[in-house]
DNA sequence: CGGTGACCTTTCG
DNA sequence: CGAAAGGTCACC
């Protein structure tokens, strides 16, 4: 058995325990008390952490990906370039992690961007922030492969939580390569664009209980393969209005998940998603004139947005994501369901 | 622009 | 059991 390998990072920068489980992946499991599995590419990561370090083993094949591109993961069919680098690997059932984990693990956790300054920042200018901030320190935003995080949030409209996290895996079973079993159980990555857009994918869907989603998954993937190679990916470096407007051309990507995948795959820290319960909350505890608002209509939806935008700043949908964590949690205390502390919440529902 | 209803199925209360 | 579930789309 290899033993841990670590990465410095204090627990207020990163906090597996808030993050993982605050409903941007669905494909994280906590393993007995301490650790997370999940599939990053094509490795399977076993995570834990102490109150300065991040401790990780990897098992599976190495990983292909490279830091900054996930590109290989994304079920690009451009092959010729990916393919010339993933010929590269040495395939060993290697007992030692190849030295690019570190990279991995720090890519996909933005371990650059400060997280201390930023809560600090909008702790100042917000008394909600800074209550829920005490409670849930080290909430980031993870940077997904784009695939795996639109996939996910097509899955999740009009539904919930627990059913979408079954979907996703059956995503990945039915349709991903197997990685490596880890203790009797075996993992799979992400399916590729090009197997979901196979004829009869749709029908499958449907038996696996995908409902109406499984023809906007189909489609969406689809119509990535009639774009240009590298389209999906190649948003991270366009403007944010404008990849929104791109993503929202895929079937089954309106505003809510195109900021979704945004946010959470394409580095727009600003990106941010509203939902009926974010829209709830912030007519109750920010913004009172919309309480008489019957719908997310597009306006209000963007009223929100840059409300919050205008608030915390470059990085509003990061504060957004901590702002809302506590609400998304299966355990949450009704007793003290509110965003921040001491503020009432919830409001009855007219119909 | 804003309002309405359908959409699949599972989970929740 | 019926309602709700991190919406989207088509149509008025």
């Amino acid at each position: 058995m290899c033993s841990w390998r670590t990465i410095p990072c204090s627990i207020t920068e990163l906090c597996l325990d808030h993050t993982l489980p605050s409903g941007q992946s669905f494909r994280w499991k906590k393993n007995g008390d301490n650790d997370w599995v999940g599939v990053l590419g094509c490795s399977v990561y076993l995570l834990n952490q102490t109150s300065t370090q991040l401790r990780y083993k990897v098992f599976g094949k190495e990983s292909e990906t490279k830091s900054g591109g996930l590109e290989s993961l994304s079920g690009r069919r451009s092959t010729t370039k990916t393919k010339a680098k993933a010929a590269k690997i040495n395939g060993v059932v290697s007992p030692s992690p190849p030295a690019d984990h570190d990279t991995v693990l720090k890519d996909y956790f933005q371990l650059t961007v400060c997280l201390h300054k930023l809560y600090s920042t909008w702790s100042d200018v917000d008394d909600n922030f800074k209550a829920v901030a005490q409670r849930f320190p080290g909430v980031r935003i993870l940077r997904q492969d784009p695939v795996e995080n639109l996939l996910s949030f097509i899955c999740s409209s009009n539904n919930n939580i627990s059913r979408i996290s079954g979907m996703v895996e059956n995503l990945c079973v039915h349709f991903g390569e197997p990685i490596v079993e880890v203790s009797g159980q075996m993992y799979y990555s992400v399916p590729s664009v090009d197997k979901l857009a196979l004829p009869g994918v749709e029908d499958t869907l449907r038996k696996l209980g995908f409902g109406y989603r499984a023809g906007f998954i189909v489609k969406s993937c689809q119509t990535i393969l009639e774009n240009d190679p590298g389209w999906l990916v190649g948003l991270r470096t366009r403007p944010y209005q404008e990849a929104r407007e791109q993503l929202m051309t895929l079937p089954g990507v309106g505003p809510k998940v195109a900021d979704c995948v945004c946010l959470m795959s394409l580095d727009k820290p600003g990106a941010l998603p509203v939902d009926t319960h974010v829209w709830q909350i912030t007519a109750t505890n920010y913004l009172k004139q919309l309480n008489n608002t019957k719908s997310l209509t597009p306006t209000v939806y963007t009223q929100i947005g840059d409300f919050y935008r205008t608030r915390f700043g470059e990085y509003a949908g990061w504060a957004h994501s901590v702002l809302f964590t506590a609400d998304l949690r299966p355990n949450k205390n009704k007793e003290t369901e509110q965003v921040g502390d001491g503020v009432a919440k919830k409001k009855k529902k007219l119909k």
